[in-house]
DNA sequence: TCAGTGACTGACC
DNA sequence: GGGTCAGCCACTG
């Protein structure tokens, strides 16, 4: 099974049921991970479905600045953020403190091979 | 069918 | 150094 016999959408769901705990990472690097950078809104409105399929953690992607951008599209109005702290992170004023610390880049961390 | 919209990003002025 | 613009493509009315 290639990546490429994959649908996009799939592929996001893929990698963000890869995404280690208490680490987060962008749409842009999922979408450039997966050979479509500019198409980081698809990876965003992906994640948009991604909330009724479990283990995809969708509280764990958010923009480029670690800001939760899609936290209203979660039931609680702070629900992303509860769940985020719930694995360690502090948020502060709906963006993540440190995090390029808990930045995780699955284009350095995880390869192809595990699809 | 067409036009508008969106959980984004990088480039340009 | 900030604001603006274009590209990306699926979904909706």
């Amino acid at each position: 099974m290639k990546p490429e016999n994959k649908n996009f959408f799939q592929k996001v769901y893929e990698v963000s049921r890869q995404i280690p705990f208490g680490r987060v990472t962008s749409y842009g690097a999922i979408a450039k991970y997966l050979g479509a950078a500019r198409s980081a809104r698809m990876v965003g409105w992906a994640m948009n479905g991604a909330g009724a399929i479990e283990g995809v953690p969708a509280h764990r992607v958010v923009n480029r600045k670690g800001l939760l951008t899609g936290k209203h599209h979660f039931d609680g109005t702070n629900l992303m953020q509860q769940l985020l702290e719930n694995e360690g992170l502090k948020i502060r004023d709906n963006q993540i403190v440190d995090f390029e610390k808990h930045y995780w880049d699955p284009a350095k961390e995880l390869t192809l091979d595990n699809f």
